[in-house]
RNA sequence: GCCAAAGUAGCUCAACUGGUAGAGCAGCUGAUUUGUAAUCAGCCGGUUGUAGGUUCGAGUCCUAUCUUUGGCUCCA
C-alpha cells in the first residue's frame, strides 16, 4: 500500500498509509485533538476529517480558534449552510444561490418566496440554534457531473453553479453536496466544502444584516436576498468582534463631522459638501500641504473652467462613454456640461502655443472641482459624493519618460501617505483590457512602468488583469476607512487616446509633429474622500496643522476674560488658530467642551497667570505641561503648525 | 439604479395594540466668579422629511415622493 508523508507544524513527519482520514491521524496523535478538530490542512489545501489524503505534504489539524483563518473560515462557511437550512425550513420554496466565508464573516444569497425583513432575523437565528443543537453530521456526497447536475437541475442557480464548477481548470469532474443528516432524508446543498464534522461544533454565531444582491453581481439579473452573519470559534471572539464594531462605529467620519461641525450635506443636493468654517480650514490645510509638496517636483498649478461646451465632451470621448454621470446644463442656446474630470481642460491648455520636446515633461496640477452623477444608492458621507474637489495633475511627456515619471509618482504618494501614517497601503494594477487603443509594444511598455514604479518605491501590489482603462493602464492606491472598507485615493494612469484625439502634439527633435502621452494622477484622490478617512484615522485628533482649532483660551473667571481675549489676539497674530472660551462657566465645564471637540491645546488663564503674563498649557492626551510665556507657547507648537516640514 | 431599513426640537433619543408629541444636552435669562472632563434655577423650542389618502381621531395605517443608512461576489 502506497505511504504519503505529512509535515506536522513542528516540522516532525508522519508517514501514513494514503487514504488514511485526518480524523485518523488526529486520533493517533491524542483522542482530544479528534475530538476537538475542525478539518485539515493538507498542503493549501482545506479538508473535512473524513476525507482520504492521497499526497505528501505540509499537513495541519485545523482546532477552534479566533487567531486561525482556517478555522474561522470552515466554521463561517458551515455556518452559512445551518443558515441556508434554517431559511429553507421557515421560508419552504426558497431557491439558495451562494453561501461563502468572507473576511469578517459569511453570506448566504437566496430567492425567498416572500420577502425575508430584517425582523425575521432573530427568528433565522433561533431556528439556527436549534439546528446547531441537533448537532447534525455534515456528510459528503460525491456524484459524477451527470448525476450532479441531474440532482440540481430544476435549481437555476445551483444548476449554475454547478456548470461554472464543472468548467473551472481544476475541477475533477466530480459534483459534492453537503448533507446535514443522511442523503435523501435531510437537507442538502451543493457545495465544494470543505466543513466542520457536525453543526454542534459551531459555538458563536450572529446574523447582522440582510441586503439586496444581484446574482452574479450584475444589475440585469435577479435581485436576490443577501444575509450577513458572523462566526466565532467561541463566545469571547464573537463579542470582541462585536466590540471592534461598536469602536469602528464611533470613528465614523460621519458621527465626528457633525460633532466637530465641519460639514454637513443637504437633502436639496444630495452627495454635495457644504464645508462648514472649520471642515473649509481643513480642506485648504490639506490643499496647502499637498501645493507645498508638488510645486518642488516641476508641477505648474492651472484653474479650468468648470462647465464646458458639449462640444469638447464630444471630442473628448466623454459624451459616449460618460454622459449618463455628468450633470447637464444650458443657458441661451449652449449646452453645456459640468466638467466630470479636468484632464481635457488640461489638455487645451497644453494646446496653447506650440510644444517642443524640450518642454516635455509638462506637469499641470489643479485642484479641479469636479461633479459626476453618482447613483444614487452609492453615496457615502465624504467617502463617496457628487461633487468633489480632485488633487488633479496631468503629466505631458514621451514614452520614453513613462517610466521615470510613474515611478517618481509612487515616490510621491508613499511618502506622502506615510507622513499620514498610512504605511501598508493596497496598490491595485490593472491591465490592458480587451476594448482597447493603443500598440500591443505601447501597452507592454507603460504596464511594465507601472510594474517597475510600484517594486522601486516597494509597494506591494495586486493585479487587477484587464481592468485597465481603455486607453491606458493604471495603478490605483486603496485606503480603507473603520470598517475596514476599501476605497480608492491615489491613481495614476497611462493614456495614449485622449491627447491625440484632443489634437495635443509637440514637436520632437526630429523636426515632426508627435502626440505625447499623457498621464493622469492624483495622490490623494478627492480631497472629501482623503479627509474622510483621515477623520477615521485620527479619530477627530487631527495633526497640528490640519487641526481646525488648534488652541483655546479659557478664563478661569469672567474676571479674566480681557486678558484672555489679549492673548487670543497674540496667538492669531502669529497665525495660530485660537478661540475663547468666554462663557460662564466653571473651568471643569470649559475643559469637557474642549476633550469633545479634540481640540490640542487648552490654555487656562487665571489670577497667576496674568501675574506672571503667562497661559498655562494643557495638551489633550498628554496633561498639565505647565505654565509658560506666550511666545514660549508660539515656539513651542512652532514645528508642529507648519504645513511644510 | 436595485433590495432591506430609517426620517420626531439645533443634537441624541422616547411616545404599548391609532387617543392631547416627551426627556437629556444645546440655546436664552438670572444667580454664582468659579483652577484642569458637566454649578444651580427658570424659560424658549416641533405643521413628526414632503404631498395626498383612510379614520370621529394619524408620529403610528395606506399610496406616492425626497433623503439617509446597510448592502449589491472576497466566485460551488
Amino acid at each position: 500500500m502506497n505511504q504519503i508523508e505529512l509535515t506536522l507544524p513542528d516540522g516532525s513527519i508522519r508517514s501514513v498509509a494514503s487514504g488514511t482520514t485526518g480524523l485518523e491521524v488526529a486520533s493517533s496523535i491524542s483522542s482530544g485533538l479528534a475530538k476537538k478538530a475542525l478539518a485539515i490542512k493538507l498542503n493549501e489545501q482545506i479538508l473535512d476529517l473524513k476525507r482520504p489524503l492521497k499526497e505528501n505534504g505540509t499537513f495541519k489539524i485545523i482546532t477552534p480558534s479566533n487567531e486561525d483563518p482556517d478555522a474561522l473560515f470552515v466554521l463561517r462557511h458551515s455556518c452559512a449552510h445551518v443558515l441556508a437550512e434554517a431559511v429553507c425550513d421557515l421560508f419552504p420554496g426558497t431557491k439558495l444561490a451562494y453561501g461563502p466565508a468572507i473576511d469578517k464573516g459569511f453570506y448566504y444569497d437566496l430567492m425567498s418566496p416572500k420577502p425575508i425583513l430584517l425582523e425575521d432575523l432573530s427568528k433565522i437565528e433561533k431556528r439556527m440554534k436549534e439546528i446547531i443543537k441537533e448537532n447534525k453530521a455534515f456528510n459528503r456526497l460525491e456524484f459524477s457531473a451527470e448525476e450532479g447536475l441531474a440532482r440540481v437541475q430544476n435549481d437555476k442557480y445551483k444548476l449554475d453553479n454547478a456548470n461554472r464548477a464543472l468548467a473551472r481548470d481544476d475541477s475533477d469532474g466530480v459534483l459534492s453536496f453537503y448533507v446535514t443528516g443522511e442523503e435523501n432524508k435531510n437537507w442538502e446543498d451543493l457545495c465544494a466544502g470543505p466543513h466542520i464534522p457536525s453543526t454542534g461544533k459551531i459555538k458563536a454565531f450572529k446574523l447582522m444584516s440582510i441586503a439586496g444582491a444581484y446574482w452574479h453581481g450584475d444589475q440585469s439579473s435577479d435581485q436576490l436576498t443577501r444575509i450577513y452573519g458572523t462566526c466565532f470559534a467561541d463566545k469571547e471572539g464573537l463579542d470582541n468582534h462585536l466590540h471592534l464594531l461598536a469602536e469602528a462605529e464611533k470613528r465614523d467620519h460621519r458621527k465626528i463631522g457633525k460633532e466637530l461641525g465641519l460639514y454637513h450635506i443637504e437633502d436639496h443636493s444630495p452627495g454635495m459638501v457644504f464645508w462648514h468654517p472649520k471642515g473649509t480650514i481643513m480642506v485648504n490645510a490639506l490643499k496647502q500641504y499637498i501645493r507645498e509638496k508638488i510645486s518642488r517636483l516641476g508641477y505648474d498649478e492651472v484653474i479650468t473652467p468648470e462647465l464646458v461646451d458639449k462640444s469638447l465632451w464630444i471630442q473628448s470621448g466623454h459624451s459616449d462613454k460618460y454622459d449618463e454621470n455628468m450633470f447637464k446644463t444650458n443657458a441661451g442656446d449652449r449646452e453645456m456640461a459640468v466638467k466630470p474630470m479636468n484632464c481635457p481642460c488640461h489638455i487645451e491648455i497644453f494646446n496653447q502655443g506650440l510644444k517642443s520636446w524640450r518642454d516635455l515633461p509638462l506637469r499641470f496640477s489643479e485642484f479641479g472641482k469636479c461633479h459626476r452623477y453618482e447613483p444614487a444608492g452609492t453615496m457615502h458621507g465624504l467617502m463617496r459624493v457628487r461633487g468633489f474637489v480632485q488633487d488633479d495633475g496631468h503629466i505631458f511627456c514621451t514614452e520614453e519618460q513613462i517610466a521615470t515619471e510613474v515611478s517618481d509618482f509612487c515616490n510621491l504618494v508613499k511618502e506622502i501617505y506615510s507622513e499620514f501614517g498610512f504605511n501598508d497601503i493596497l496598490v491595485k494594477l490593472s491591465t490592458r483590457p480587451e476594448k482597447r487603443v493603443g500598440s500591443d509594444s505601447l501597452w507592454d511598455k507603460a504596464e511594465k512602468a507601472l510594474e517597475e514604479a510600484t517594486q522601486l518605491a516597494k509597494l506591494d501590489y495586486e493585479l487587477n488583469p484587464g481592468e485597465g482603462a481603455f486607453y491606458g493602464p493604471k495603478l490605483e492606491f486603496v485606503l480603507k476607512d473603520s470598517l475596514g472598507r476599501d476605497w480608492q485615493c491615489g491613481t495614476i494612469q497611462v493614456d495614449f487616446n485622449m491627447p491625440e484625439r484632443l489634437g495635443a502634439e509637440y514637436v520632437g527633435k526630429d523636426n515632426q509633429k508627435h502626440t505625447p502621452v499623457m498621464l493622469h494622477r492624483a495622490v490623494v484622490g478627492s480631497i472629501e474622500r482623503f479627509l474622510g478617512i483621515l477623520i477615521e484615522e485620527f479619530m477627530g485628533d487631527f495633526p497640528l496643522w490640519l487641526a481646525p482649532v488648534q488652541a483655546r483660551l479659557l478664563p478661569i473667571s469672567e474676571k479674566f476674560v480681557d486678558y484672555a481675549k489679549e492673548v487670543q489676539n497674540q496667538l492669531i497674530q502669529n497665525g495660530i488658530r485660537a478661540e475663547l472660551d468666554d462663557s460662564n462657566e466653571k473651568l471643569g465645564y470649559k475643559i469637557r467642551q474642549c476633550e469633545l471637540q479634540k481640540i490640542p491645546f487648552l490654555l487656562v488663564v487665571g489670577e497667576k497667570e496674568i501675574q506672571q503674563n503667562q497661559v498655562s498649557v494643557r495638551q489633550r492626551k498628554h496633561g498639565d505641561k505647565g505654565s509658560m510665556s506666550v511666545s514660549d507657547f508660539i515656539n513651542l507648537t512652532a514645528s508642529d503648525r507648519k504645513i511644510f516640514r
